[in-house]
DNA sequence: GACTGCTCATAGGAGCAGCTTATGCCCCCA
DNA sequence: TGGGGGCATAAGCTGCTCCTATGAGCAGTC
């Protein structure tokens, strides 16, 4: 069993989850510790980053102490004049690095999913840029203007219209063709449609990009129907024979990059979704020439109330032309 | 003070860290509780869950609730019949398994960081490859070859050719002008040098792409003499009138991107250093023509050895063509 | 040359959090 | 009308992490 000695009729072949090692966080420092790694390679000392972080010093000391055995890694050098990374610790401490921004960005996205009330930003988004961006953008309106109680609603489109309408929310996120009826808006952004593929798959390896017909007429891993994904890869491809039927029709994007991934199949998702994909290569874009697979992002508001104060701040946060 | 009752002279007045919330790791759910909420999302019930997690229902019942207390928000719609996520739910879902992927990221690295020894796989690799890649190419591997342990020495292209000619390590991986003399290899993708400034810089809003000569005209935060990025972007910027002296030189890419983005001013990093600020809006790309900001990224093995059994695995897996 | 300041380490003691088992209630289906 | 799956509550135990107090090494200084 584990490192527990308490009996107990433990499941001991449980089933792997989707994300593997069963043990993960008994092989992962918790947050606490891995900032304390941050501030110490930040500051060049242990007392440094306790005082920082706000414990003892033996309990910073230890607790590094600890984490070095639970990871079998020497990270410091100890000198009576301070601590320095060892070369295993600068690259644990770049990984350590990302889980934190991680945690970063799901506490911005809590808060603003909890403070439903009195808040002095109330935000109403579509899932997929309150998913993708919005933390990112709370990070930086965090960092510019403390202070800021942002809320946040999800929605489609006519759920955020609705809202704004009723004074529930004051500025609203929305992805589609156009800006719902009674409101003003601009375009932000534009989420542009991946067709991706697993390394293994043919369309990883062509050298020129796809044509629309070809897209058209092959069996994706798609969305359900009415979802943003599949209306604007209906419209694009409604001039080059129609969406063929899709090979898989999945609840969630998560799904349908997972279905990918395992060489399922071609799929088409946000780009926004599969950075991390494309990055370590476990999926591949596959270039489409001659259609736009794009839909634009919109920040809306009640026409006429055009955003001002907090709003008017975090406007202009998503406002960086590309 | 905090949620301690014991006394304690606890700095009051901690200055803020680099990664803003003091109480961070109090207010995210640790890793456990967050595999927890996956797995309920994934199976629908909370005691299926308990079971695929090895703990009890209790526990498990719990967990989600005290994480549910914590985060103030209603994750689960339960029933006798199982339990659903709430739309809040869903979406706190999905941040939550950006951290545990991060984590798994974390432990893919330090599980070879550590397996120094009798290890199957030795692989030799240069910080910016073990920092982005390898992790993720760790992973897959993981899953298309269970059980391969894998060990990680990192260093620069001399020391990996030295480790790969002293048969201390089997696959190594370089960026750089060239393959190191003794070794065969073959180049396995094209790393390119991104031209980054914050938001707010006017070169953000530039519309055309930036001319050689006026990079190479202006001062940059950069790496120190010596590092890659510096020695690719003094060789292709000699032609234009060399390179300005820089306005800022950092010892870490972190320190060199957090710089650009507080607005000290533009930076040239490698692309896979900034996928999360470009995506987040927190840096701009500033396209610039007529000069090949790249090098490649090769795996590299001792002359005539060709990668065999777990090498040739994981060279294979990271060789998908772009 | 001892003093002061910084660093990190060790020792002993206390509180909080999570786990376990045992049990109860609710709902659906056969 | 039982059986089974689902979730919740109660009571007890274990272990982790924290705290304070103190020791020891190295530098620069008077």
């Amino acid at each position: 069993m584990s490192s527990r000695s308490t009996p107990h009729a433990a499941a001991a072949d449980a089933p792997r989850a989707e994300h593997g090692a069963p043990g993960l966080a008994h092989r992962v420092p918790d947050l606490g510790a891995l900032q304390l790694l941050l501030a110490v390679a930040r500051l060049g000392s242990l007392g440094g980053a306790a005082r920082e972080t706000g414990v003892s010093q033996p309990a910073a000391s230890g607790r590094i102490r600890s984490m070095e055995r639970q990871l079998g890694v020497t990270l410091l050098e100890r000198s009576p004049r301070g601590s320095r990374l060892t070369e295993a610790g600068a690259l644990v401490t770049d990984w350590a690095r990302r889980i934190v921004e991680s945690a970063e960005a799901f506490d911005a996205g809590v808060s603003a999913l909890r403070d439903q009330r009195d808040s002095r930003l109330r935000v109403a988004a579509s899932m997929t840029i309150a998913e993708y961006l919005l933390p990112g953008w709370l990070i930086a309106l965090r960092t510019s203007r403390p202070g800021t109680a942002v809320s946040l609603r999800v929605g489609n489109s006519a759920a955020v219209a609705g809202l704004l309408a009723d004074g529930q929310a004051d500025l609203g996120f929305v992805e589609g063709l156009g800006t719902p009826s009674g409101l003003d808006g601009v375009v932000i952004a534009h989420d542009r449609l991946f067709v991706v593929a697993a390394p293994g798959h043919p369309w990883a390896r062509r050298r020129g990009p796809l044509a629309p017909a070809e897209l058209a007429g092959t069996r994706l891993v798609l969305r359900e129907t009415g979802s943003g994904t599949r209306q604007v890869l209906d419209r694009a491809l409604a001039g080059h024979g129609g969406l063929a039927p899709p090979l898989l029709e999945l609840a969630s994007t998560t799904a349908v990059k997972a279905a990918a991934v395992s060489g399922a199949g071609p799929a088409v998702v946000s780009e926004l979704a599969v950075g991390e994909e494309l990055a370590a290569r476990r999926l591949v874009r596959v270039p489409v020439e001659g259609v736009e697979l794009s839909r634009a992002l919109r920040a809306v508001w009640p026409r006429g109330a055009r955003p001002a104060g907090p709003a008017r701040d975090l406007l202009s946060l998503t406002r960086a032309r590309r």
